[in-house]
This record gives structure tokens, sequence and C-alpha cells, in this order.
DNA sequence: GGGTCACCAGTTTTT
DNA sequence: CTGGTGACCC
């Protein structure tokens, strides 16, 4: 069935070990993917039944490339009835199913990112007149952290450290009752919930504790208490859960992920196995000694180094630049060299970097020098703001009680409801304690609402009532929008508000994606409903246009630019890993703020560790930020590379710039600006 | 209800 | 230098 020969010792022995805990630390590059998916083959061999197996993933696309993976190894049927998700969409299953016991109603909508801004901002502003969006910004920050650690809206206690905390502590219990009152969740909600939910009824937790007799879990180091609550819930009856990841990758702590999870997972489990992968079969022996005497300098960790039976291959390079065009600059030449020496095409590179912002630079010198590019990250599908007012409409036809969608589409297209007969709406709902969707209903009920407005309100109503009629057929749905978006009139309005013609069309494309979406939803599920969309939007699952986009980018002969912490999981023959200063690597908030250098030095280590043959390191001396020249130290971790594998090109790459020196580099750097006046091909100072 | 202007702040972000 | 926000004015 499949080709256990061709595994290595550990490998082998990680797939054959198939009760009680194990824990699998498997080093970057050590052929983790495959042994995880021989490793559910054996299960099914041994005559576990698919059912009964559990793989949870952080990404959808994890999930979805380890079912195929899978799928080719044991063939489409004898996967059938295994469950491989996410922790959020399992969670959603198993709300979907239970979470009238909680009081919310099972067409619950799921509030993201902006819902609960817009959601926090009112009730902050309510509180505090002078609050900002970025005080409310931090309030859903701390509530989010909160439920990360399983710590309810009663029992957040503010601190006498952060003032904004008593905001928080003011703002969560209403923020939760609120959300209630709208039958919705928020993000957090779904994972924290499901363990409630769990927890106070013996009942399901039975049912999911026989159900799922075999667990694994991918990317371990990422948990956080609340999912590491919920594999204990569901991992106490058997106990065999198998756990994979890396603690040296360990890079969402600022998410609420503690890497101490994993660090103490074989004293949670008894007899917990632990299994180490240390070779590596990606990297070149010298980029794996530079990534070991990196991440050697962290204390709180397991003992492991990677290992290639392969050769050392070339030295890294660092190089010091001048200022961050000549970084980029750098960059292009190399990139422009290797490609012809080596044959490579254009996707085989990959310039890193810890901050997005960082990108800009090497973006322009692209386009400049004609180099196609990528750039995964930045603003995401589902926060344009034509796309969000799409989606609150079919949100507030799914459950009219979701207020914040609501209000957002109230008097959007414009219909002559504006803020202040919205406010007397409002203010009814509020003393009548009734839904604000009830009140609209009957505005008749509202004190000095005009006849017009009146109207407006009714018409608005009636609309909406016929739509939400012709979305339960399912299989018009895609027609039903159509129609609604041309009786809402939502291209006069996208023309009107954008003088840009090239702009207007971009914002109606996106609308047009939601379309698509929705169409390609339509063909997937077996089961549609307009409410299951929407779950799959606000999971960015696979019917996500964004999603789709960041596969195909990939795909693309093109020069990938990406943060750190999106190139985890990925690999390229040539890493550029660039803006290596204190400042950005360590970044300023990790020194100053947060004092976790050892998750910098991880992500240094996952740069690292993404190069197969060739890594090139890249620091300026001074750099624009904020309009004004500052200079840069390099990065500490620089000095944790033996000098064996490395070459520092430039100037005195180490030593600590004295004000002599710092003179010599600004004439050097005068001298460099003058050159470029000189020549056109300009030979760089720093090279 | 919408547009303009001044001011402020400026990590990472799988779901 | 930028983008985003809020106050203010039409």
């Amino acid at each position: 069935m499949f080709d256990i020969d061709r595994l290595n010792p550990q490998q082998r022995a990680a797939v054959e070990h198939t009760d009680g805990p194990l824990l699998l630390l498997a080093g970057a590059g050590s052929g983790k993917t495959r042994v995880i998916t021989c490793r559910i083959a054996h299960l099914l061999q041994r005559g576990v039944a698919a059912g009964q197996i559990l793989a949870m993933t952080f990404t959808n696309k994890a999930a979805r490339e380890m079912r195929e993976r899978v799928e080719e190894m044991v063939g489409r049927d004898a996967v059938k009835g295994m469950v491989i998700s996410t922790f959020h969409s399992l969670c959603v299953q198993i709300l979907k199913a239970h979470i009238d016991r909680l009081g919310f109603k099972r067409n619950f909508s799921i509030y993201a990112s902006s819902d609960q801004q817009q959601l926090v901002r009112r009730l902050l502003k309510d509180e505090h007149a002078d609050a900002t969006s970025k005080d409310a910004d931090q309030v859903l920050w701390q509530i989010s952290d909160a439920k990360n650690r399983l710590i309810g809206p009663h029992d957040f206690r503010a601190t006498g450290l952060n003032p904004v905390s008593h905001w928080t502590a003011k703002v969560y219990p209403r923020y939760q009752k609120e959300l209630k009152a709208f039958n919705a969740v928020d993000f957090d909600d779904l994972l924290m919930l499901t363990v409630r939910l769990l927890e106070d009824h013996s009942d399901l937790l039975d049912y999911y504790q026989q159900k799922f007799r075999y667990q694994m879990v991918d990317e371990y180091q990422d948990t956080n208490p609340v999912q590491y609550r919920l594999l204990k819930l569901l991992a106490a009856a058997h106990g065999n859960l198998c756990v994979v990841g890396d603690d040296d990758q360990s890079i969402y702590g600022f998410r609420g992920a503690d890497v101490n999870i994993i660090l103490n997972f074989e004293h949670d489990y008894a007899q917990t196995r632990i299994i180490k992968l240390e070779q590596n079969y990606r990297s070149t022996g010298n980029i794996l000694e530079a990534a070991n005497a990196v991440i050697k300098h962290n204390t709180n960790r397991k003992e492991k180094a990677l290992w290639t039976a392969d050769g050392s291959g070339a030295a890294i390079d660092y190089l010091l630049c001048e200022d961050d065009e000549d970084e980029a600059r750098q960059v292009m030449e190399r990139i422009h060299a290797v490609r012809y020496d080596k044959d490579l095409a254009y996707r085989d590179f990959a310039i890193l970097y810890r901050t997005n912002s960082q990108s800009r630079a090497f973006e322009e010198q692209l386009r400049y020098e004609n180099i196609p590019f990528v750039l995964i990250g930045g603003q995401q599908f589902f926060d344009r703001k034509e796309v969000k007012d799409v989606i609150a409409y079919l949100k507030v036809l799914t459950n009219p009680f979701d207020e914040v969608n609501l209000l957002r589409i109230l008097n959007y297209p414009r219909r002559g409801i504006g803020t202040t007969s919205a406010d007397r709406l409002i203010r009814t709902s509020a003393t009548l304690e009734r839904p604000l969707w009830q009140i609209l209903k009957q505005p008749e009920l509202v004190e000095d609402l005009g006849q017009k407005t009146c109207d407006a309100v009714q018409n608005f109503v009636r609309m909406m009532e016929h739509y939400r009629g012709r979305f339960e057929n399912a299989q018009q749905m895609p027609t039903t929008l159509a129609d609604l978006l041309k009786e809402l009139k939502f291209d006069d309005e996208i023309y009107r508000q954008e003088g840009d013609l090239g702009r207007a069309r971009r914002r109606l494309e996106n609308i047009e994606e939601v379309t698509n979406a929705l169409a390609s939803y339509l063909e997937r599920d077996d089961n549609p409903s307009l409410n299951g969309f929407l779950d799959k939007v606000s999971l960015l699952d696979e019917v996500a246009p964004g999603d789709d986009k960041k596969e195909k980018k990939l795909n693309e002969d093109a020069v990938v630019l990406m943060s750190l912490h999106s190139s985890k999981g990925l690999e390229f023959p040539v890493v550029f890993l660039a803006g290596m200063e204190e400042g950005y690597l360590p970044h300023t908030k990790s020194i100053h703020e947060t004092f976790d250098i050892d998750e910098e030095r991880r992500l240094c280590y996952v740069g690292i560790t993404r190069a197969q043959r060739n890594l090139t390191l890249l620091g300026a001396s001074r750099r624009r930020k904020f309009g004004k020249l500052e200079q840069r130290d390099p990065s500490r971790f620089l000095v944790e590379i033996p000098d064996r594998v490395i070459n520092r090109l430039g100037r005195d790459a180490l030593t600590p710039s004295t004000e002599e020196e710092q003179e010599s580099k600004a004439s050097h750097f005068f001298a460099g600006i003058n050159s470029l006046f000189a020549d056109d091909e300009d030979k760089s100072p720093c090279s």
C-alpha cells in the first residue's frame, strides 16, 4: 500500500507507533508530511476505520493537501469519513449540530475581524466617548487574547499596568451579550464555545471521544490554550494522540500560541513516546549549520540538530548594503546572475522579510528590472469594502438579528434612511428591548419618524424578505444574488463613488468574484445553503477567491516576495533574507515591549531553513524610515552564525560603528550617490 | 450625507 | 513618506 522501506528509521518508528501518546518533533525539511500520510495509511491498514481518525491542521491548505496525499496513497474511498480539518472548521461543524444547547440558533453568523471591530467600536464609544478606533482594536485584541486562554467575560480582570484593560473589563461582557443577541459568534468563540459545550455536556463529549479514537495534530507548536484544551478533552478517552511539530518554528506567540504546550507534552500525557526527525532532505549542510548555530542560542527548547546526508554546498553570503535601495539592487543583481548561471526559473527565488512594509523597495526594483514577481500577503480579498458590503447583505439574509451587518446595509446603497433615522430606530430597539429587525418591521412604533423614512424602511424589509425566500432555493443562489445586486444598483453606486474608471471596474470584478465563489461552492457542496456558503467564506475555506489566488500565485513563474511568517512550510532553491538588522530581526517591539527575542530567533531560523541551495542574508547600514534616514545596526543573530559557513561581504559587517566610521560611511554614501549620476550601470559600493 | 483636509502613527496574522 | 481616521464644513 505504501513504501515503508523508503522511510528512515525514525520516520518508520513514527509511522508504526499507533497507540498511546506520540510526540513527533519534526525539524524543518525532515519529511514530516510523508510521515503523517504514511501513518494515516498505516492506521487504515491496521484496520482502523476511516471515521475514527481525526487529523487537525491550522490551515485549509494544509488540510486539503493532507487529504490529497492520503487519497493518493490509499485511494479515495478508503479516506471517506475521515475528518481532516482545521480546528475552526471542526468547531463550526460541532456547533452547527449542537449550539442550541448554548442558547444560540443554528443559523448563527460568524463574526470576522471587521464585524468584531464595528461592534467593539460602538460599545467602547458608548462607555468612553473619547475612545479612538485604535483603542477599540486594542480592546478587541485583549478580548481575543482572553478567549484564547479560556477566560470568559466575567473572569476577565483588568491589570493596573495596562489602562486599556479597564475598558476591556467593561466592554467584554457587553460584547459577548450583544453577540448572543445578534445570534453571532466570533472567531475565538468557535473554539471557546466548543470547549464549553463539551465540558458542560458529557453526552456530547462522550460521543466525540468515542467517534475519534485516533487523533493527529500538525504544527502542534502553534496551538494556543483553547486548542490545547479541546484536544485534551477529545483525547481523554483513548489517549491515542499524536502531535507533530517543531518547537523551533513556533512563531505565532503574538496570537496566543504557546510554545510551552509542545514542550510540556510529554509531562502532560503519561507514557509519551518521543521521536525526533532530524535528518533534513531540503537544504545544504552549510545552511543547516547556520540554522543550528542560530537556534542553539534559545534555551527553552528541545535539543536537536538538523543534518543532511548530502554535501555542504555553497557558503552563505551576508551583504551589508548602504541603504534599502542598495539592498534591493543587490538582490536584483544576484537574481540575474544566479538565474543565468544555474539555469533557474524566477519562481525558484524568494525574498523574505520581517515586515510587509519592507516589500516596497523590492517591488519597485523588480518592476524597474522587468522581473516578474508575486507579492504574498497584503490586503485580503474579504477586507475589501465592496466585498464586505455584498457579504453583509448575505449575512443579514440568513440571520436578520445580525445587527452589525444590518446597520452596515441599512442605508447602503442609499435609500433615504440617514443617520438620524437610524439612531431613532436603534434607540427604539434599545428601549423596547427588541431586536432592531423587529423594529424595522413596525417602523410606526418609532416616534418622530417621517412618513418617507417609514416607507423606505418598509420597502427595505419587504425586499429583504423577498430575497430571503428566494435564497432558500439553493440551486438558484447565484442568479438570485445577481438579481439582488441589480435591484440594489450596486454598479451605479460604485461608478458614482469611484471616479477612476479602472478602479471601479476592479471593484466590480471583486463583486463578481463573490458570485463566482457562490457558484463554485454550489458545485462542491452536497447540501448547499446560503448559511453554509457564509461559513466557508468566514473560514476562508477553499471557496474563497483570496485563498485560491495565493496558490495560483505560487505556481506562476515569478520571484516570490513574502513575510517570514507566510514562508513557513515552503521551500525555495534560492532565498534572500532581507533586513538582517536590529529593529527588524529582532523587531523593535520584541526588544522593548514583548521581550521575546527567542521568538524572533525562531523566525530567523524559519527563514534560513526555507533555503534549499543558496542563501543570502542582507542588511542596510542606513534606511529611510518614516521619511528620514536612520542609522541601522546588523542583527545580533548574524554573530551567531559561524564564520566557516558565511561570507561576510561589504564592509566591516560586525564592528559596531564608531563616529569616525559613520562619517566615512556618510562620505561613501555620497560617493555612491554621485556615482549614480556618473555611471548608468553603477557598481554598487558595497559589493 | 458626503467630501476635504489636517493630523497621527507606523509587527508578524494560518482561521 | 504613506495610509487611515476624525473633525469640520458645505
